[in-house]
DNA sequence: ATTTGCATGTAAAATGTTACATGATTGC
DNA sequence: GCAATCATGTAACATTTTACATGCAAAT
């Protein structure tokens, strides 16, 4: 069964929606799952062939309409148990770097303006992307009612609008904090070394 | 300059704060933003290398107390001004992958308990996270109370806890919506396509 | 005619983690 | 003596993105 690569999980996932090709696959991700979830063809393509030969989904070469080749994938038992078990695994937290926080940490190595910029640009986006997650819920709304897998797509969103509209609020409250502090500029006065201990780290 | 690589600049950072050496900043970078950057000694010491090579910060071979030998490197007037372009430079949204919403997306796929499971492990998570920064918190306020640093790194602690919150109360909502759903097992009426139309994907 | 979309794949590069190799010192 | 901590570095591996290569068909 090889590494255990997520790309081959998701492929699974999808599948079970339906049978499809390689490139719907990658279309349909980009329409549900982008916004905590992608791949890319580098990462599809591989990874069929390897569901493929290892028996847990079936394809069938077909010619489309314009004559096209086209390799459909059908999900099989042995995939949906594969599908189910993962479902099922402990999940390991994502590796977070998110380098906003890096460059804030050291802000009082530049001046106010930058830190300001920043975090005004990052609240932007914070914006749009609740914007965006509404048209999405709309669209859901409309085109799925009475699909089963509705609640489990909006889980997701629901997920979305609580992260933005948290980091929204975390940015307007620093950015006031931020307006009373000195503005030192980038000179600030170094060396005074830093009060960190060692921390017992939360083990994951 | 090589690469635009991350690493390099996490390190001007750390540098910036005071001299040291790769291990002290491996030991730093734990202790204060292993929460949203952490770093492996595979990164550092080749970016160091890169770095002096670069001219942007000084190595010194030192004997430490032991006879040890350890390499002490200082930020200099070049490295400071890297870093401060680098905070004065646009971020990019860093790419998530949440295992986690991925399993939920195709929950409709597995039984209720397994979702359950899924959402409590990560809600305790969560919380034990929000534990973590308080410990944090109290820590930086006894031993860096006057530090014109604190302010920027209460900051990325706050974020964390907004976060932490938001998604705690994300797992609570979905817990509560998640009993009220028929529990269809993991043989789900399949096939009715998806509703997901082309979607204008908010540009970065 | 030319662009856009459909469709599949490979190669290369960037990024990052883990494990290995080495060796000294300090505390138990 | 032995484990833990200090300390530096390399090698191998995994992961992922981006770019490249190819070609047909439909729409403009």
């Amino acid at each position: 069964m090889a590494a255990p690569n997520r790309t081959q999980f998701a492929i699974l996932g999808f599948l079970s929606l339906g049978s499809m090709s390689g490139y719907d696959i990658k279309k349909l991700v980009e329409e549900s799952t982008a916004n905590f979830w992608s791949e890319s063809f580098g990462q599809l393509y591989p990874a069929l062939q390897k569901l493929s030969e290892g028996g847990l989904i079936e394809k069938q070469a077909t010619i489309s309409e314009g004559g096209r080749p086209r390799h459909i994938y059908s999900i099989n038992d042995r995939g949906r148990e594969a599908l189910a078990a993962w479902q099922r695994e402990p999940t390991a937290p994502p590796p977070v770097r998110i380098e906003l926080l890096l460059k804030l940490f050291f802000g009082a190595r530049c001046d106010r303006a930058t830190n300001r910029r920043q975090l005004l640009a990052y609240r932007e986006q914070m914006v749009s992307d609740l914007e965006h997650y509404r048209t999405i819920k709309e669209r859901l709304r409309r085109g799925a009612s009475g699909n089963a897998e509705l609640p489990y797509w909006l889980f997701t969103l629901r997920f979305g609008e609580h992260d933005r509209a948290a980091h929204i609020a975390w940015c307007d409250e620093t950015l006031a904090v931020l307006d009373e502090l000195p503005d030192v500029g980038s000179e600030a006065g170094e060396e005074g070394n830093p009060p960190w201990q060692a921390s017992t780290r939360t083990g994951t």
